[in-house]
RNA sequence: GUGGACGUGGCUCAACGGUUAGAGCACUGGACUGUGACUCCGGGGGUUGGGGGUUCGAAUCCCCUCGUCCACCCCA
């Protein structure tokens, strides 16, 4: 056997590069159109950061992280979300000096899971950051850039839930009522649940086993248990997204698996597509984030897309690629005059591969339309000696003698 | 980490434990020496994922291993 890619490893080849492209900037034009400036980030950082800012009994960091000790035994992990090594560089670099700031990345991360439909080892995300503002109008004008991403993108059947998980005031309280809650329900919870009861009692909601969707159907609400500021902070998020046109789906179960979550968070879900893995987006307020790493009180508000998602919901809708020709000439003399033409028209900005094989004429069509091409562009003897070549639309099945000078502003104003 | 399905030419798939593992598509040569997509005829291409076992005989049965997919867990 060859050397393969590593499991949870893929290569994205040229036939999807194109998808990955499109989607990329698409991203990079809305973001910036919303004074979002891009930042590039290690992929490996200190384990050290993700243990504080993910928190160490969450599943990825218990058992998703790669981790490892580098030459000099410092342990080093790959990056299994952008928010940390953001907000790292965010502190670091005093970035809080302005008012506000605003990032966006794009990359790679990692998590040691078992790869699934739009699951990967390595997976690529598109991510963003509003660090410095705690108006719940900035939740709502992110969500709504991210919605208009997707309304851009033509995304079909996706859905917004958003929640709040409280904050520092009021989540400690009703954690606690939670957790008597479900220590009264203990007979009835599963296993993973009973656990949970000890270190992240909030998981236990969402839970998908029957039996514990039943045991705390009668569960104390967090979106009821909200203190004052919380509360007020939610309504508002909703107001402003009602103002931006968009109708929130309010889902108070939904508790994400990031400890750094405070207030707002939401989760963008495909109902087809995607199989069990359907998240497409998700993300949500992390205010105390950057003074658990050492900067000042900084109220912050983020996300990331999961690409590969992104691109599964997305196949077969690309956007058609610049039309393809192929040049063919016959003969010594052809082959001289075109690589001179060849270059002019690449300079004026056609795509055009030369048909270099021998053969007859039959067979190197032949192979232009195994290429994709949209044009055949035929240089013989014929058409040497009149200062033209042929020009035929291969989708079409009809053909031109053109002028060099013409060739390429027929092919560009075709438009396929 | 758990459970299930599946690994056969480049791709999609056939082949009851029994001749030399086949077909379509793709590739390649020709019919057709300046016109592809249609047609006809020929050609190349396989350690049946890998290793072990059972058997007179294994793609087929058993074990191990690797991989893919799906689901759980969890997440983007």
């Amino acid at each position: 056997m060859s050397i393969t890619a590593i499991r949870g490893f893929n290569d994205i080849l040229p036939g999807q590069t194109g998808l990955w492209r499109q989607i990329e900037q698409t991203a990079w034009s809305i973001f910036r159109a919303y004074g979002f400036g891009e930042i590039r980030l290690p992929i490996v950082e200190k384990t050290e950061l993700f243990l504080r800012s993910i928190g160490e009994t969450t599943d990825i960091v218990e058992k998703e992280m790669y981790t490892f000790p580098d030459r000099h035994g410092d342990m080093m992990t790959l990056r299994p979300e952008g928010t940390a090594p953001a907000v790292r560089a965010f502190v670091e670099h005093k970035l809080y000096t302005a008012p506000v700031t605003k990032l966006y990345y794009t990359g790679p991360m990692f998590r040691y899971e078992r790869p699934q439909k739009g699951r990967y080892r390595q997976f690529y995300q598109i991510g963003a950051e509003v660090l410095g503002d705690e108006s719940p109008r900035a939740d709502a004008e992110a969500l709504s850039m991210l919605m208009k991403f997707f309304a851009t993108l033509k995304v079909k059947g996706a859905s917004l839930q958003i929640n709040s998980l409280g904050d520092a005031n009021c989540r400690p309280a009703y954690k606690e009522k939670l957790y008597n809650y479900l220590k009264g329900k203990a007979g009835e919870l599963c296993e993973n649940c009973l656990r949970r009861i000890e270190t992240n009692p909030l998981r236990a909601l969402d839970c998908k086993a029957a039996d514990c969707i039943e045991a705390t159907k009668e569960a104390p609400s967090l979106v009821d248990s909200l203190c004052e500021g919380c509360a007020a902070h939610f309504d508002r998020v909703k107001y402003f997204l009602r103002l931006y046109g968009i109708d929130p789906l309010v889902n108070p179960r939904m508790v994400r698996g990031l400890d750094y979550y405070t207030r707002t968070t939401f989760e963008i879900t495909a109902d087809t597509g995607l199989g069990s893995q359907n998240a497409v987006a998700a993300g949500g307020r992390y205010d105390r984030l950057v003074e658990e790493l050492g900067g000042p009180a900084t109220p912050c508000f983020g996300f990331a897309i999961g690409m590969e998602r992104l691109a599964l919901l997305l196949e077969g809708e690309q956007a058609l690629a610049a039309p393809l020709t192929v040049f063919i000439a016959l003969g010594d003399e052809a082959e001289k005059k075109g690589v001179e033409l060849v270059s002019a028209w690449r300079g004026a900005g056609i795509r055009v591969v030369e048909e270099f094989s021998a053969g007859g004429l039959k067979t190197r069509m032949k192979r232009a339309d195994r290429l994709g091409a949209d044009f055949a562009v035929i240089l013989g003897e014929n058409e040497l000696n009149e200062g033209v070549v042929t020009v035929k639309d291969m989708k079409q099945a009809r053909q031109d003698t053109v002028a060099w000078d013409k060739v390429a502003s027929i092919i560009a104003g075709a438009g396929h």
